[in-house]
DNA sequence: CGGAGACACTTGACTAAATCAACTTAAAAG
DNA sequence: CTTTTAAGTTGATTTAGTCAAGTGTCTCCG
């Protein structure tokens, strides 16, 4: 670990060291509310998974806990003598036992349980509902960010969009293609011209736009608009970095392909650029073909613009 | 607090819940690097807190760590004894003791500050650097929103636009006013194409654009574009709620009005809607003056738009 | 099939960490 | 000027956690 490291490495360092000093103290601060409770703070931890996950063993605790397995076990000797607990043989491995709370442990474990939560319910109570939700947001990335939260049982989901979306869409392009391409303000312009265009001519009958969302976020998106009565153009695709790998790109693709193709389309066409690799292995996978290329400068570099066709 | 609440809230609490347990045990795992040294983490805490900040009493440890008096006490007496730590009396109060590190004692905490450090920085080359990016960010935000960070020392400041921020303008002024007042998605087209031609026609001896940034995050935003050779524009006038208070809106405005008559327009004028009650009181403070309104139904409402001028 | 090594616990011995309450001295409040 | 509150100390004690050695069980490899 001793790389050379950019001031920016090294203030992200700093940001990361001080949350963890806050958060050490803001826990420090909900254990106290638990402490007039005959349980120390470990043993709240052991009742807590306990009440929540079936089938433990003591080693899937001392795991995923981190605790010291000699602790442990004189730990849960204690909760058996008070009848909290039960510990039956594992059948698969007699080395193991597997644990359950008994009615009196999930007794006893209730008004814990409903002291932690109203601490923090009395702690969102503090903030607005705009907080909260951006509260629980960015607790949300940090746990994905540092590997605590499983990947979402559903990957993505596609709706239909709402105020904002293309805004959005806007956004995200257009910081994307400038950080990635140098592109300049004048792609924004184009996105926000062609985001604006679709809303304001939109023919549901014709057209349609998909939103991909993970997480409550939104992660990539489509537009098919009517170019003519036999020709669909296929427009603003674009899918997150950090979605990427989900086929989430394809899958906006496939949905516009079998739009167009319902609607009696002949033709879907799309123009791209070159340098937009990723998008083109997706445009070349779907079988679309490419029909036409021509230099030209736009958004402040020299770009090679391409159009792409698929016979429906 | 027995409030009834919504499943939603209720979800919330959980998230909340789910992810103190989760940085629990991040923290554990981090504190085992620190194991094999001679102090215990609640040691490494205070000379954490002793080795950054300056005129520090046994108090001010007591509250800001969450300690007990009579432990810490004993502590910095070891710490003294070993020749970590120097303790004078205050000159104010002469109950308090001032505590500062000793040079045996920078030196006793850097290895500790070191492999913290390093630590930190392993973590964070699991990530990408765009994850590093985010991860910072909400960490940043949960803080915030938990108090722990206190206001910036500079509430916002205003700088030029870069891209992506057109897009977010669109955005957040699309979510605000379809949440507020149910305005649909025509008016995010409006607000999309206003943004575009602006760039697009951009002419920076006539026009400009500020954007309000607070702690990183865009939080308002305003335009002027030329209209004739004698009238400015005031277009896209908008602050985040989150960022109200700060008299970020009446900023924006009088910086529209010094660019203004400093590049010799006679008049400036804008149009707004008559439900925009704070924006009304911005323009009323700054001089405008009321000089027509019209009944129109746009965004799916029915509203009154107002044009509102100021002489120059 | 048998034995080496790993694994799931348990137990005993121990220590460090934290708490509690009583106390001293000084400052602030009434 | 007295009462109350605050800052810090000290002694007695509890608790939380660690470490190492040990038992029975499983797994894997030759």
């Amino acid at each position: 670990m001793d790389h050379v490291r950019t001031p920016a490495q090294e203030e992200q360092i700093a940001a990361v060291r001080a949350f963890s000093r806050f958060y050490t103290r803001q826990i420090g601060l909900l254990e106290e509310g638990l402490y007039r409770s005959q349980f120390s703070l470990t043993e709240v931890r052991v009742l807590y998974e306990l009440a929540h996950r079936e089938g433990l063993t003591a080693s899937d605790l001392v795991r995923d806990l981190g605790l010291d397995a000699g602790y442990l076990s004189r730990l849960l000797k204690k909760f058996e003598a008070r009848g909290l607990l039960t510990r039956t043989a594992s059948v698969e491995d007699a080395r193991q036992a597997v644990l359950a709370l008994t009615d009196a442990g999930h007794e006893a474990f209730a008004p814990l349980n409903q002291a932690s939560h109203d601490q923090i319910a009395a702690m969102l109570d503090r903030l607005s509902p705009h907080e909260r939700e951006r509260l629980v947001q960015a607790m949300g990335q940090v746990q994905r960010l540092l590997g605590g939260a499983p990947e979402p049982r559903v990957p993505y989901i596609l709706r239909p969009p709402r105020p904002g979306d293309m805004g959005w869409i806007v956004h995200r392009q257009a910081v994307l293609y400038a950080a990635e391409y140098g592109w300049d303000e004048t792609f924004e312009a184009l996105v926000a011209e062609i985001a604006a265009a679709f809303v304001r001519n939109f023919d549901p009958k014709r057209e349609n736009c998909w939103i991909a969302e993970r997480e409550g976020e939104v992660v990539g998106s489509v537009l098919v608009v009517r170019q003519s009565d036999e020709v669909a153009k296929l427009r603003l695709l674009y899918v997150e970095p950090s979605a990427r790998g989900l086929g989430i790109g394809r899958r906006l693709v496939d949905e516009c392909i079998r739009f167009a193709r319902h609607k009696g389309y002949r033709t879907l066409t799309l123009w791209t650029n070159d340098v937009l690799v990723s998008a083109r292995r997706i445009y070349e996978v779907a079988g679309f073909r490419l029909v036409e290329e021509e230099r030209h400068h736009s958004f402040g570099k020299d770009l090679v613009g391409q159009n792409w066709n698929l016979d429906l």
